[in-house]
DNA sequence: GTAGGGTTAG
């Protein structure tokens, strides 16, 4: 005879359900406070037959899986063992694993519930189905179960339809999603809202907001979830105006002031650059600091703002106090101030933490790991991310080309492109950007070209003041100065501030002082503060030794009440981020670094290198004295303290404010060869990688 | 004869 499959029981199967529906046992798993209460019931169940009743199997299904006992593998265990499981249960587990770590459980259970249910899913199911193919960001799989929808008649469904606007908005189709919007015969508040938060998240901001407005006028109250998407919206337009009006609105219509929408508040007035807004809200906040959202709001504000080394001091503050655990979120904001500060040891560190924590590597943070370990000099690292995931939206690409391009390998930024086409990724306007920058950074005239006319044509994204600005320093820099006015002349929007710069840049390259000053004058207008525009023009003018023309700009900028900013460099050394302004003797260790500098400039005196003074502001006559600023230039003192402090087997990853001069460039190249070191420098443009008498620049920068 | 959906970040 054959050994049967279901364990040995006295039992009887109960196939009549309704009998148990008020046992007393049933309706005690919910007031379960402990999973071990909970599975004394269960016990309980097993023994007098009641487990093999489907109705009283479901309920402690659903206890496992969804109560705050939760256990869905657990849940996962008890189900297999229920002989006949009824639609019930199948959604318990179908809805629970929409929404876990493993979104791809959910359609493998109702695959399974389709071949061996014995019964048809229901409009219980579908939401679940469909949010689960927008977590897996799966379009074709979504766009087939909206087929199944439709053909079981599940399309009326205010609940399957609101599944379907989110479903589509995440996948980036906003056609569809606004076409299941408009089909739908009855809206609730839920349908707006992922409406709104679909366009905003989507970039439509300001059909997001038109979205908000024609909400109000059909009636509908909105809630603190509509504001969130709202706010979302008006931080990407960077419209305080507007931001400041609906935080009042949100005041004065009594919305719930949720954690999350104080927060999204928080960030709004952060992206439009209003951190004093910001922080009078921040400081109201501080009651419910114990919640890691509010941590994350602070850090992104100060990373967000331009203030890196506050936004690591929160975090160490939040790592010390205990009082929350870091979250992907988290992670986000930090590597970004990393990236910022060129922090690679505490980049790398954060790295480390999340794998030990576990945590599964979101878009956000591949992204944010790519832009960190490229920003930080170590495209390698960068890259072994980027091809550890198999899921790549288009920031992470974005990021990515961008990490090529800064390091000089814009032919591989072009291959990578073409990569992310064949992977059927859509290009966005900020693509563009690092495609074009990498195509300047590696002198790819042509290509550039190319993409700015295919950007148009082919992808239908119509160029931006960014764009142009990429093409002119393209152009310029290749020395096509003609070209570059040319193009400046025809722009169907004002030439912005970069566009000048871009074109003033590439004047000082190819020595054109005509050219330099109409750049500049223009630039001024637009920016009358701008140290970088009178830096340029001043060192064009002393190139060419027009000193008179010198010190009338230096005038200039005197009555303007502008200074030159200061040029400051920063190395890292055991994960502390040592910074150096020019001629800076503040380090304590300042002596030793000194000497250093002396012996590095008798060795290369010792190979024949004479200083080039030409880029100097010509504060100093004295032949002596000019030396003496070079050799005092920020880049130099960071250099001389790797060298005493770094392993010789380490690189000495320097990161610079402003660009690097010609003089230390040489200087730099020179030094990676007589010690035989590796020196990795950033500047406010790109990376130099020197490493045995040359950088990968090929001194095009 | 049990039940569900939408929110902040790069």
């Amino acid at each position: 005879m054959a050994a049967p499959s279901v364990p040995l029981t006295n039992f009887v199967t109960v196939n009549n359900d309704r009998y148990f529906a008020n046992h007393p046992t049933v309706t005690l798993i919910e007031k379960c406070s402990n999973s071990r209460q909970l599975k004394q019931i269960h016990a309980q169940m097993l023994r007098c037959g009641l487990f093999f009743d489907p109705f009283s199997a479901s309920k402690l299904v659903q206890s496992y899986a969804l109560s705050e006992l939760s256990s869905l593998h657990y849940a996962y265990k008890v189900f297999d063992q229920i002989p006949q499981p009824n639609l019930y249960s199948w959604n318990i587990l179908i809805r629970a694993s929409a929404s876990s770590p493993q979104p791809i459980n959910c359609l493998l259970m109702f695959i399974r519930l389709l071949h061996v249910g014995g019964e048809k899913p229901n409009k219980f199911t579908y939401p679940f189905v469909i949010k689960a193919s927008a977590k897996l960001d799966d379009f074709q799989l979504g766009k087939g179960i909206h087929g199944m929808v439709i053909k079981e008649g599940f399309s009326s469904d205010l609940f399957v339809s609101n599944c379907l606007i989110y479903f589509y908005s995440e996948c980036g189709c906003l056609d569809m999603a606004r076409r299941v919007f408009s089909s739908m015969s009855e809206r609730d508040v839920v349908s707006w809202n992922t409406m709104v938060n679909g366009l905003a998240q989507n970039g439509y901001v300001d059909e997001a907001v038109e979205c908000f407005h024609r909400m109000e006028e059909e009636g509908l109250k909105p809630n603190d979830v509509t504001m969130v998407g709202v706010l979302s919206a008006c931080g990407k337009k960077s419209d305080v105006k507007f931001g400041r009006w609906v935080h009042s609105y949100i005041e004065t219509n009594r919305i719930r002031l949720s954690l999350i929408l104080c927060n999204a508040i928080l960030d709004m007035y952060t992206k439009c650059g209003s951190m004093k807004d910001a922080k009078k809200l921040f400081d109201k906040m501080l009651p419910s600091k114990e919640d890691i959202a509010t941590w994350n709001a602070l850090i992104s504000a100060y990373e967000q703002s331009g203030n890196p080394n506050e936004a690591i001091a929160i975090f160490n503050e939040l790592q010390l106090s205990k009082a929350s655990k870091p979250d992907e979120v988290t992670l986000v904001s930090t590597l970004s101030a990393c990236s910022q500060l060129g922090a690679t040891e505490f980049g790398s560190w954060i790295h480390v933490y999340m794998k030990k924590e576990g945590m599964r590597l979101n878009r956000h943070l591949v992204t944010a790991l790519v832009d960190m370990y490229s920003k930080c000099g170590d495209l390698h690292k960068a890259l072994e991310i980027f091809n550890s995931v198999d899921k790549r939206d288009v920031f992470v690409w974005s990021a990515m080309i961008a990490g090529l391009g800064m390091h000089g390998r814009g032919g591989d930024a072009i291959k990578l492109f073409l990569k992310m086409q064949e992977a059927k990724v859509r290009p966005s306007s900020v693509t563009f950007t690092n495609l074009l920058a990498a195509c300047s950074h590696s002198g790819l005239v042509e290509e550039g070209r190319e993409f700015f006319v295919q950007m148009d044509q082919n992808y239908k994204i119509a160029p931006g003041v960014e764009h142009y600005a990429c093409m002119v320093d393209i152009l310029g820099r290749a020395g096509l100065l003609e070209d570059a006015v040319d193009l400046i002349k025809n722009m169907p929007m004002a030439p912005g501030a970069s566009v000048w710069g871009a074109l003033l840049g590439a004047c000082k390259l190819h020595r054109n002082v005509d050219l330099a000053e109409y750049a500049c004058n223009s630039l001024l207008e637009i920016e009358p503060q701008n140290h970088g525009a009178y830096v340029l023009l001043s060192n064009i003018y002393a190139n060419l030794g027009k000193w008179d023309k010198v010190s009338e700009l230096r005038k200039r900028m005197r009555d303007v009440g502008l200074k030159k900013e200061p040029g400051c460099s920063s190395v890292e050394v055991n994960g502390v981020v040592h910074e150096f302004l020019v001629g800076d003797s503040r380090h304590p260790l300042c002596k030793k670094i000194y000497s250093k500098l002396d012996e590095v400039a008798a060795r290369l005196k010792h190979v024949g290198y004479v200083s080039d003074k030409s880029q100097l502001l010509q504060l100093v006559k004295e032949e002596d004295m000019q030396e003496k600023a070079l050799y005092l230039h920020s880049e130099r003192l960071a250099l001389a303290f790797g060298l005493i402090t770094l392993g010789p087997s380490q690189p000495i990853r320097i990161v610079k404010n402003l660009r690097v001069c010609e003089d230390c460039h040489s200087v730099i190249k020179l030094v990676s060869k007589l010690y035989d070191r590796e020196i990795v420098l950033r500047d406010r443009y790109r990376f130099h990688h020197f490493r045995g008498g040359s950088c990968s620049c090929m001194d095009y920068w």
